[in-house]
Parts: structure tokens; sequence; C-alpha cells
DNA sequence: CTCTATGTTAAGAAATTGTTAAGTATCGCA
DNA sequence: TGCGATACTTAACAATTTCTTAACATAGAG
């Protein structure tokens, strides 16, 4: 199923290289792997692979300095990039989203995880052509250029409005429990019991509230 | 919520046993403790939990050793285990994942961390049975959107009453009985006898009063 | 007819979600 | 770096929905 899926691994630490190498080898994953960010461009031109794993943290070339340039490079505009950082530096997230990451994982790296997350990653991927951006109604929503218009009206989310909204429009009419929608949108942070709430009611405002639905005691979803 | 799952806690400390015991059985879990692999393996043959949480560090058998055990107990193929690790011990986590763990958190334990985690490997376990859509005759339901059509028109049920609906409609004609579906769809709370009646009465208000038919001194089945 | 299981109703308890405002964190920019 | 602006989270409280119960009614088996 993994197929023959290529991917470039990119860390510092060899352990961390052989460890993951294995887990991705074990999937049948097509693996090859880089020490630093300017071996890892040039291996990447050369393999071409569907997916690189990137550290953040890497001594000549950090990860996201490395992104941005694999991203320039026009062979590989379409590759998947997905970052490993550190739980503690939260904001690489945000950089990593900047310099054209697609998903991230935090260290320690739980390979389960790792491994769903990139088959969730080449399978997205897949339906890519089909455009990562959906229109339903009244509202169409881009996810790269994070735009969303409302008749036709661009209008302004916040990057956390902007992803769950997104997320409850990637399956319109199915309903998004809680924990589905802490668990994509705020990964393993623990946050209150109004956080969802509240990000909801801002969306209400801004797209009408007929969209996101509630279902008391079960989750929220996105209709029509 | 939490309803009966089984979770036996593995740890030597006994302050952390109490400590996790009483967090988890808030939650209204049904916990059991162990101080040590050994007797975790034994118990856990007798109790068959949903989840193991155990400790990596014990003195006698440690954690990863008795997951590997516990995985080899066809009885406990599926069951759930989750490692405690000290912040330092970076690399146990690969070890464990290697011996079968489903997750791991890390000491100091926060409680309500540890309750999500918990919340979702249960979770992501139950979802196998997902074939969630029912149409019969003038009714058909899908779970996942939390939807009912009633003569192609949409109804609102409240949770409690889809969930009863949805049961007696996994098998249309069969009977179940009061108890076979007070330990579904309310699992081991405690309940009057006229509540399931209250909410039989309900559903049949709403989607007319000829598909749930009461079978007197036996219990209720859902009729074309 | 009598007895027991079930039906009905309305009240209010409990659970869940909505709203607001304020506090905290983060961002963009000079 | 510091400042104003924006984003995010939280807490307190309000509003709403859902759930349960109690009290009483009814039906049907025997």
């Amino acid at each position: 199923m993994s197929g023959s899926h290529k991917i470039l691994l990119v860390d510092d630490e060899k352990d961390i290289l052989e460890f993951l190498s294995y887990n991705l080898k074990k999937e049948s994953f097509d693996v090859r792997t880089c020490l630093n960010g300017e071996q890892a461009i040039e291996e990447a031109r050369k393999f071409k692979p569907d997916l690189i794993i990137l550290d953040v943290m890497m001594p000549e070339m950090d990860g996201i300095t490395a992104c941005s340039e694999i991203r320039k490079i026009s062979d590989l505009k379409d590759v998947l990039i997905l970052f490993l950082t550190a739980r503690s530096e939260e904001y690489s997230e945000l950089a990593g989203f900047d310099a054209g990451a697609d998903d991230y994982v935090t260290k320690p790296i739980k390979p389960k995880l790792l491994i769903s997350r990139i088959k969730a990653l080449l399978k997205r991927n897949n339906r890519k052509d089909a455009g990562s951006n959906i229109k339903i109604s009244d509202i169409e929503i881009d996810k790269e250029k994070h735009l969303l218009l409302y008749n036709e009206q661009e209008v302004h989310l916040a990057r956390k409005e902007f992803n769950l909204l997104y997320y409850l429009m990637t399956i319109p009419g199915r309903v998004f429990t809680r924990e589905e929608i802490i668990s994509e949108i705020w990964k393993d942070a623990v946050v209150g019991d109004r956080t969802i709430d509240v990000h909801v009611r801002k969306i209400r405002e801004k797209v009408g509230g007929h969209h996101i639905k509630t279902i008391k005691g079960v989750g929220y979803k996105f209709d029509i």
C-alpha cells in the first residue's frame, strides 16, 4: 500500500536516522538519508522523493532554510515536506508552515504516529491535483493561499479559525468530535473546554452562523 | 462517556499508583493496580483490561519486557499499552514502541494530559465497527453525520435517542432486552426504570410509532 | 378483575454549549 | 528592542438542550 513512495530523511543525529529509517523501511518505503540541509538539497534533486522529513534543528543549514530552498526548485515544488521539531520549539511550527511545510511532528518521535501522518500526507497528496481548495455553497477556501471567500468576498480568518473550518470542511456533513478536533488542530497541547467554542463562535460570526452546526454531546459539523 | 473501560495500572511506586488511580477513577474508569511486571501479567490475564499503563522502570520485570510478554498472550493481543517514562529516558520510548506500545507519557505526569491520551487511545481502538449508515423503509440513519432522515426529512434526535435507535436498527427485528439496551447505551450507569420508556416515547414521537415495538416482559425491537 | 409492565407527562437536575470580557502570548514593524 | 496590533486562551456566567425522575395512567395477560 505504501508502494514505493520515496522518502528523504534529514537529521543530524545518526541514531534518529537509523531508527526512523528502520521503521520506514519496515513499511516498505524507499528511504534515503542525509545529515544536513545542504546535502539534503543535493540529494533531493537527484532522488526526487515524494516526501522529505526534515529536522528543524540542524547545523550547517537548518530545516526551515532548507525547506525554503527546496521550494524554490521547480522540480521539487510539489514534494511534501514534514518537519521534526522538539516539543519546546513551538515557533518552528509557524515558521515551518510559512516556509512551506505540509506537516510537522514533535520529538520525541512515535513511529506509529509518524507513519500514520506520512500515509495521510501521501494520500492527501493524491487528491491535491483536485485542489487543496474546497468550494461549498457560498464558501470557498484555498488552503495554500490561506484564503477564504464568503459570497465572493475575502474574509480574514486567524490561523486556528482557518484550520478548524478547513478541517470540518474536509468532510462536509460528518460530525467531528471535540477530541478529534483537538487532536487535529491542537496536536498534543492541552486546552480548556471552552476554547473550541470560542473559535467556532468567531467563525460563525464571519461566515454566517448556519454553516457550523453543533451536535450537542457529539461534536461539530460543517453543513451546507 | 468513559464508560466501564478497564485499566490496569502498573508502577512500583505506591504514591504514583494512588495518585493515578484516584484520577482515573474520578473519570469512572475501572482501575486495578500492580506493583511490578510479573504481577501485571498475571492480573492482566484475569482482569482483561482495555488498557494497561506500564511504568518503564520497575524492579523485577521492567515495563518493556512486561509489554513484550503481554503481547504474546493471545487473549491480550489487542489490549492497549501506554508507557510511563521519565523524561530523561528518551530511548526507552523507542524500545517501547518496538515492544508494541501504543503510546507513552513522560513523567512528571499531568493527569489531564494523561486522561486525554487515554481517551484518545480507547476511542481510536473502538473505531473498528464503523459501518455507519443503515436504511430501512422510511428511515435512514447516518452515524458519522449524526443524521436521521424520516421520509427524506431531517429529524433531530438527541444523543441518547439517536444511539438507542441506531442500536435497535443494527439488527432489525431482533428483540433487545432492557438489560442489553442499558448496558449498551448507559454502560454501567444506574438509571431508573422509566428512563428507557421515556426515550422510546420520544423516538416514536419523532419517527412514527410503528417502528419501535414493545415486547412486553422482554424488551424492544425495531420493526419495518 | 387484578396485577404488573409499560406509557405519559411535566418538572427540574444535569450536562453541554454559547457569550463576553479580560488576560496572556505572539506578531509585525519601526 | 519595544510598541501597538492581532491572535489565542481562559474564566465566569448565561443560555440551552438533554436526561432523569416521580407520579400517575393505561393496557393486557392470566
